[in-house]
DNA sequence: GGCCCACTGTGTCCTAGATTGCAGAACTCT
DNA sequence: AGAGTTCTGCAATCTAGGACACAGTGGGCC
């Protein structure tokens, strides 16, 4: 049920009903889609599993206040200078959440499909804090201002218990990343990633077989390793038939031999 | 107020008023504390945040059902064997959260003060979670049933909310440590764990230095480095005058010092 | 159809930190 | 007080992965 994504400042990666066609990377893909969407009177939130429990009349009145806003590729959502002030629901596009250190170097935190919550910090009170969201491409986001939130949420005793579990799923999450982080070797910590946005990403009816829409670069700063490094293990693993290499895309072939290979200490 | 502690299986690291005394690291202190608080009638409970909230009589209730127990030095609390059947307080000693890779290595995921609360993912229905606990020193910890909890905590609206701002710091907590892993050489990040160690710590009235009371050993598994090149760091920073070393605890000298390299590159 | 740029593949250093192996010092326990 | 254990301090070596520096190449865009 729950998707086991990456995700840590959203969780629940729900894929909205009608986010991703059949049609897996097709090329143009992009004008088209998060343009037309933008008009469209339906509701940010019904694909959304933490608004499941609202009733259909909160849910209309939240959706009113929810203004879709189009981001464009590389744009940012929320930073330093803009602290997070509101409750984002991605409706179609995919965003990076990630953090900066002194040097400029990144680490991506998650990255987020579509039907992802993020700034859910604001949820629980927390102020100070430093995560930066940014366009991957051009993205819908509906925002759901802080007031809104206090009235239809925090009113509502169930809600609390569900972004509860959201959270407690992000720590559990963040616990097992952190230690392949500290314990385990680039090799492992990569097809351990690769699975993980496997199951997380948009799936094809068509092949069994499931495609990861990232670039080595993108890749490598979810694993906090260059460019370089991921790229000759990406390398490797094709060499082994673990995954085909396309463009700004990978194919996963063997999953099992890529969870193998994330248990191995080498 | 909230202890911005390394605590991630926990959270709420408020000492309980009677823990510690002044007395910092005195020799033989472990025998005797923690046997004598064992039959002693008071709470659990009460100088634990999460239950600020219940009434008196709750309290009692819960106090009565849950019984105090000791767990010497080394002793696992729970483990993938012993799944989480209960919610732990911890009354006295020191509990440290560890996960376990393959070729046996391990990270620490937090060292808990008394005060703490943990195996909290029962509280969210986390079922498969592959931490384990371990007793320091002598420990007591007192362990309220799945049942209990149910009944006492879910209930309560006030609670889920608590729980929720506490599993919030825990991820905000982790996802600071991840980007630490991974964009920071040891020596930062060796300084910005001592410094939350030091606020984590309980604090001696007499003296305005902080201890941390841990072996170099210990610290490098909360670094995920080892033991060697802590020494080696330690030693810098004692030749820095950053910190004063003793056998089995860390003086901090220069607070902002240790600041400042924790936000040094290199 | 062609240009240009964003991805990708390598290749050569080079350093932070792991590994190994001891040795002395500080506690603890009896 | 003595013995054994735990901690800490080095020093020598090894290596995964970072930092640079290019060189192809596929594909979107004009």
């Amino acid at each position: 049920m729950t998707t086991p994504g990456l995700n840590a400042a959203c969780s629940t990666t729900i894929m909205s009903a009608a986010s991703k066609p059949t049609t897996l990377w097709a090329p143009h893909e992009r004008e088209k889609e998060p343009l037309a969407e933008t008009g469209e009177p339906f509701s940010c939130l019904y694909a959304v599993e933490l608004f499941a429990d609202l009733t259909a009349e909160d849910m209309d009145t939240l959706d009113r206040m929810a203004p879709p806003r189009l981001f464009h590729s590389g744009e940012l959502i929320f930073s330093q200078s803009q602290p997070i002030k509101a409750l984002f629901i991605l409706k179609a596009g995919r965003i990076r959440i990630f953090r900066v250190a002194e040097d400029g170097k990144t680490l991506t935190i998650a990255i987020l499909e579509p039907g992802a919550v993020f700034g859910e910090m604001l949820l629980v009170g927390l102020q100070m804090y430093d995560n930066y969201a940014e366009a991957l491409e051009t993205s819908t986001v509906c925002q759901l201002s802080a007031a809104d939130v206090e009235n239809h949420f925090l009113s509502n005793p169930k809600m609390a218990v569900k972004i509860s579990r959201l959270l407690g799923e992000q720590v559990a999450r963040l616990e097992e990343r952190l230690t392949d982080m500290a314990l385990r070797p680039l090799s492992a910590r990569t097809a351990a990633t690769l699975l993980t946005l496997a199951d997380a990403a948009p799936r094809s009816r068509f092949t069994h077989s499931v495609a990861v829409k990232l670039t080595h670069e993108q890749l490598a700063g979810l694993l906090g390793a260059t460019r370089e490094a991921t790229s000759k293990t990406m390398s490797d693993f094709a060499a082994k038939k673990l995954i085909k290499q396309g463009r700004g895309r990978i194919i996963i072939e063997d999953a099992v031999g890529l969870r193998r290979t994330s248990r191995t200490t080498f």
